[in-house]
DNA sequence: ATAAAAGGGATCAAATTGGTCCTAAAGGTG
DNA sequence: CACCTTTAGGACCAATTTGATCCCTTTTAT
């Protein structure tokens, strides 16, 4: 369970590119996703996500692509995969504030607390961390 | 992302009504069901899994029905959501030794940790807990 | 104008989820 | 034994989600 789908690490792959990439040099999808390896109208759709959260900046026509809306650093881990996979929420309980049936929600408190910790650490890593960390080939 | 689905959900709210029943006490699948509102045919496969993998014993016939195989001091969380919903498991790399393209892997280590957490989340939870703890209407 | 990009909607196949149904097997009871 | 009760297990099915693809529009540089 609690499985990234392809998305989700399509999307890592994708901005991490984009990291690694001299600051201001803009990229066109159909060369992120060949980097990236990843189906380039399915990038392209990712790509879309970001830029309406702010994440990458797009322009388009010649010369357009994209670039990082923001510093490598100020990005994190947690942005990018709420971004195409939504909220982080292992049980839908957290969201309203009562439990679904009239009452016992005997779990909501463990949800929380898996909850908070995931965001923690997924908030901790950023693109930049990510993009300048070695393969580990092999 | 991360949800739980119905089938765990199930799970658990069965398995904890099996939890609060004086001990040794054979609870019929109907019973379960109703009380906690799932339905019934669903719920016998999630019990089919439990009795497979030892956290519950079935017997068959009149007077059958289905008793914890252990304390429910001894049962954690973890392994009923496993049960039924596989290991936690946030990415698929976590499983073979390598990543899958010829290299990669940046965010593996925090996929890494993301699991260590919530399985040690979970595992600190027993269903004797979650069957003491007080329902939390409204 | 024209070519080069991204934007956005529609569509689609495959997989997963959430369940039902039916028959078989096992265990009591008269 | 015959019969009833109860779980076991397989087949099946509808709805949703996932993982894409296609096509047309819009923007922009030349």
């Amino acid at each position: 369970m609690m499985e990234l789908t392809r998305k989700g690490e399509y999307a890592i792959r994708g901005i991490i590119y984009l990291a690694q990439q001299p600051p201001g040099r803009v990229s066109l999808i159909s060369e992120i996703a060949a980097a990236a390896e990843v189906p380039q109208t399915f990038l392209a759709k990712i790509f879309q996500s970001f830029a309406k959260l702010g994440l990458v900046s797009s322009s388009r026509g010649t010369g357009g692509g994209f670039v990082l809306a923001r510093p490598a650093s100020t990005i994190t881990l947690r942005e990018v995969v709420e971004a195409v996979e939504g909220p982080i929420l292992p049980n839908r309980c957290l969201l309203g504030s009562a439990c679904d049936r009239g009452g016992p929600c005997r779990v909501h408190a463990v949800w929380k607390q898996v909850q908070t910790e995931v965001v923690s650490i997924l908030d901790a890593v950023t693109i930049d961390t990510l993009a300048r960390s070695p393969d580990c080939k092999g």
